[in-house]
DNA sequence: TTGAATTATGACTATTAAGTCATTATAATG
DNA sequence: CATTATAATGACTTAATAGTCATAATTCAA
């Protein structure tokens, strides 16, 4: 059992190695098993396909990430607090684990090796965590802390990236054929939030 | 010299029609000859080859994208009504090409089937549009409607996206061992913007 | 100790798709 | 019209790599 979750654990660490240094899109079933020091084959006694490695890959980092987010943010109270805990775990994350999210920031992405249930997997991990911080900013408009004018829901998608992501959380919310009214308002929020962010004063 | 355009520009359609509709993974020459009603050869007579296809498909849309904006924004006084007008001009143009931008948000990514080559092209891209932003708020900054104490470059690209950007740009300008008070600053760099906003008062 | 069960191996197969090129069709020229 | 030049074709070659499976090694249980 032991030796079992050390090797699975094992083949992650190298995939998750290999990722860093030549990237998804070159990242071969061979190197990874090369990388492990194990044959091919063993690596299909551990993971179906090489998309369930990716998966899983990324969804262990994602847990690891966002278990250390709650458990920080747990400790604070009020809404500002635990947004600023938020930015600031999410952010040593990120940079403790540099050369990985270099990889996924700068020279590949996430999805676009995944098939179609890797995919679905990984929107609702995005949906948890923007729920999450959702949450949050839900309390502080309830606290009187945030403007009360504000969908708590898209914002956290904001906080997260402004007009890219505005536009994806259209897409994923069936909003599709924007009326230029609707592009108008998009367009003042976003320039709110730029100009004056969420604080009521 | 119309005739061989013509077919230049059939094949970039074509590509960005299919790509719209299937992705850029499930994308194949074999697929674009297809839709463009010609052999796979005619193709290759005008793209080296898959990665220079790609690279044109989505540098003939930020040109056009780049262009637009340039000429709304032209016309506009003050890096308020600028800014205000650039992101109203992005978010019609990401709207009136929104099966285009599904796929390149949400299913797949841009940069990640492009050799090296491209992907310096592609990062120049990104560059010369972040300049452009960054000059306007750098104006905004010397006429005194923006706060004089933030780094106008980096902020241009934190109008685009927040937390994750500004560890993009982190890592472009080979920052990449911060310590835990670079982290801090960046924290209160983002809370900043989130909470305040870049607007003076 | 032994033989059954489990785990590991890596050469091999199958598939996919990029890119080529000899051949054919079309256009231009004189 | 004949000849040359240009454009187009698509069957074929080549390369890469995901996934398989007969065989071998190791572990475990009685």
């Amino acid at each position: 059992m032991t030796e079992i979750q050390d090797k699975y654990e094992l083949i992650l660490s190298s995939s998750r190695k290999l990722i860093e240094e030549i990237g998804f899109s070159a990242l071969t079933m061979d190197k990874v098993a090369q990388k492990a020091g194990i044959a091919k084959g063993t690596v299909y006694l551990y993971f179906k396909d090489k998309d369930e490695l990716l998966e899983k890959v990324l969804s262990s980092g994602f847990e690891k990430m966002f278990e250390r987010i709650k458990t920080r943010v747990g400790n604070e109270s009020g809404a500002f607090n635990k947004l600023k805990s938020l930015i600031n775990e999410n952010l040593k994350h990120i940079y403790e684990n540099r050369y990985f999210f270099k990889t996924i920031f700068l020279d590949e992405v996430n999805v676009v090796f995944l098939k179609k249930k890797s995919k679905e997997s990984y929107n609702l991990r995005r949906k948890r965590y923007t729920d999450y911080i959702g949450d949050i900013i839900k309390s502080g408009i309830e606290s009187g802390e945030f403007r009360k004018d504000i969908d708590y829901s898209k914002t956290a998608y904001m906080l997260v990236a402004l007009i890219k992501t505005g536009a994806i959380y259209n897409f994923l919310n069936g909003m599709f054929d924007l009326t230029s009214e609707m592009i108008e308002k998009d367009t003042e929020e976003i320039l709110k939030l730029f100009m004056r962010g969420i604080s009521v004063k």
